[in-house]
DNA sequence: TCTATATTGGACTATAATGGTCCTGATTAA
DNA sequence: TTAATCAGGACCATTATAGTCCAATATAGA
């Protein structure tokens, strides 16, 4: 299906429940209950998202998470390859030599162009527009085959 | 990885060399030789393809496959969605009811206008790009943050 | 200093998806 | 009839995934 993981879904609903109380310091517990996502996945996700520094962690009691950068500053480009790895769709775009076809496929290259054509959709919405809702306009123009994202 | 499974990668490296001589009829391990992709493989790919209409399929001795259309007519995107299922990066984007959080969920609809936009960039390549090497060019203007693909 | 609270890091397991194989039957050309 | 070839499934082994659990560490507050 083309599809994230499930944790990475999951990553996105926790990233832009912090979001909208960037200031507050919020425990995997009382985010998993607002997400309804089970404790220990949570858990286990902001781990991930504080290690690669997304999200500041406060240990000890009273401790918690908070997003360590603004949400406009922060494309899900960037939450998507921290909790998914690479943003591409096929795995010669990645790794040079885990394909046995590699040496006579000849299709690299274009798909390369498509992988960066969704990354770049990818960049373009930040975590400041997954709470705005329907904040993104997506403009589809069939006649010159051109695709634009935009931010309102 | 966001990425294609390797089926579908696969797929696409059969219906190129499909694409290459679109008039010639080829038998399953023919294309498994020039592919350099396993036989069996490639006969569960084409099974499929034909299935769906997208290539034509003649049986007995000396059948074998060849295109159903013209290169330029199949998007990139059909492709993908016969074998890899409805184009959609979360689950909620095709189905109602199977993710376990969707009625608290409150960024469904922007996840469906990302899912759009990645759709749009795969319906604006076709068969046809793919076998012209780097016919396809990716245009990024950063100032708007706007995002082209089309064809040359 | 002591205790309760929380994060950190890693090991672990069960389930599902995936890639890949193989077999039997149907169809057609020679 | 025979050989070639597609059609349709059943099947299995490997891997990835989601999710759980535990021991260690750090901090606030009493």
């Amino acid at each position: 299906m083309l599809r994230l993981s499930k944790m990475t879904d999951y990553g996105t609903v926790v990233m832009t429940t912090l979001a909208r109380h960037p200031e507050r310091l919020r425990n995997a517990a009382d985010l998993a209950a607002e997400t309804h996502i089970a404790a220990p996945t949570v858990s286990k996700l902001l781990k991930a998202l504080a290690h690669s520094g997304l999200v500041d962690s406060v240990r000890g009691a009273h401790g918690g998470y908070r997003l360590a950068r603004t949400a406009i500053s922060i494309p899900m480009s960037e939450i998507i390859s921290i909790l998914e790895g690479p943003i591409a769709m096929t795995e010669c775009a990645v790794h040079d030599g885990k394909c046995g076809i590699e040496s006579d496929c000849d299709v690299r290259g274009n798909w390369q162009l498509i992988n960066q054509a969704i990354l770049g959709a990818l960049e373009n919405v930040t975590l400041a527009d997954m709470i705005r809702p329907l904040s993104v306009h997506t403009l589809h123009d069939a006649r010159d085959g051109s695709l634009a994202v935009m931010r309102s």
